[in-house]
DNA sequence: AAGACGGGGCA
DNA sequence: TGCCCAGTCTT
């Protein structure tokens, strides 16, 4: 394995971890999940920061530590609730899992977060770059944290060609930071990886004259940093078409339901709507029996008051949105409920769901 | 190894 | 539009 990385030979290692380090201390961005080293604090965040900005994170992180200050109280936490603090960010099985493996770790590990690689690997959510985060981070561990700043920077300071769309390439780069990384101060060594990745060494046109390790970086030697690192793989996104509809019962009320406990966006809410697999010249009539055969909801669908997009990374949804009313046998249970305007902001709703509401409450007031 | 899984920011 | 972001889990 070792040979993979055969450009190690030609760095000083103990110059570029004191340059790396040195820059880190005095440019770091002063971020609320700094501020402590607390183990729980610092899992939280990196949860948070998996395929998600610095700048999005700051002020979910903010008030999920408000919310759940510690383990115990994350762990008692109502799936409603830690779902609601996640509403906007993504990905949300991330707290779901974040939740079960607090859970994790007060029933095996009497509430104190592992911090062997091994033990901190088994919980749910926790794949490689996240166990090194936090064994660097909160315990001054010399794991690596290999996440896509640190395989940009790595592939081009050493030169490194391998496509990091593989999955088998984060070997590579994981043994590469394992020779580089600093045993005095692990924490600040891939931080400071992160952080330059982030700030200087970005994926266009990187600040290499701004670099606090430009002289060790064999890219940039060269002339080559806009030529790494090497990635493949485009997504193709699929198109799916939905007709979605607010239903409003005699005294005002909205009928929303909560999605599936599996697949995309489970357990949040969104509104009644069925998917539109071959388009029918506006039949109303046939819209409305679809909606009574698939989902068991009989409307009266009045018209349409606009169209949302949403893209997400491997799908996009068109949705038409209608208006209408609901009869007055509608009885709720634990998927589908009746709530009013000022109670809908009690539930998660996806993205696509609140412009839908958005727009709905625009046309109220025409 | 490839696909599922959100959402926003930026060229 | 397409790419990228402090990735992990499932198939």
């Amino acid at each position: 394995m070792s040979n993979e990385v055969n450009n190690l030979e030609k760095i000083n290692i103990e110059n570029f971890q004191n340059d790396l380090i040195t820059w880190f201390k005095r440019e770091q961005r002063d971020l609320p999940w700094r501020k402590d080293q607390d183990p729980y604090k610092v899992w939280v965040s990196e949860i948070m920061l998996q395929q998600t900005r610095v700048d999005t994170v700051i002020p979910y992180f903010n008030r999920f530590i408000e919310w759940f200050p510690t383990i115990d109280d994350l762990a008692d936490a109502d799936e409603e609730k830690i779902l609601k603090a996640w509403e906007g960010l993504g990905y949300y099985s991330r707290v779901r899992n974040l939740q079960t493996a607090v859970r994790e770790v007060r029933e095996n590990y009497n509430g104190v977060v592992p911090e062997t690689p091994e033990e901190i690997s088994k919980l749910k959510g926790v794949g490689p770059y996240t166990a090194g985060a936090i064994l660097s981070i909160a315990y001054g561990v010399p794991e690596p944290a290999v996440d896509g700043n640190v395989m940009r920077v790595i592939s081009r300071v050493l030169s490194i060609w391998k496509d990091i769309a593989r999955p088998a390439s984060r070997k590579v780069f994981e043994q590469a930071v394992r020779e580089l990384i600093s045993h005095e101060d692990p924490s600040a060594f891939n931080q400071a990886l992160m952080e330059l990745g982030a700030l200087v060494c970005t994926p266009t046109s990187p600040a290499c004259l701004l670099c606090p390790v430009c002289e060790h970086c064999q890219a940039f030697e060269e002339g080559i940093q806009n030529e790494l690192p090497v990635k493949t793989k485009k997504t193709k996104t699929r198109n799916v078409q939905l007709s979605a509809a607010i239903l409003v019962d005699e005294s005002g009320r909205i009928v929303i339901h909560k999605r599936p406990s599996t697949g995309l966006l489970a357990n949040l809410w969104e509104f009644p709507n069925v998917e539109i697999e071959h388009p029918i010249e506006g039949e109303r009539g046939h819209l409305e029996e679809l909606f009574n055969t698939s989902i068991g909801i009989d409307p009266d669908l009045e018209k349409i008051i606009g169209q949302v997009e949403h893209v997400f990374s491997h799908l996009i949804w068109n949705i038409k949105v209608y208006i209408g009313k609901i009869n007055s046998e509608f009885e709720g249970n634990d998927q589908w409920k009746l709530v009013t305007i000022d109670e809908i902001e009690q539930f998660a709703f996806p993205v696509p769901y609140q412009k839908m509401f958005k727009m709905y409450l625009e046309s109220l007031e025409k």
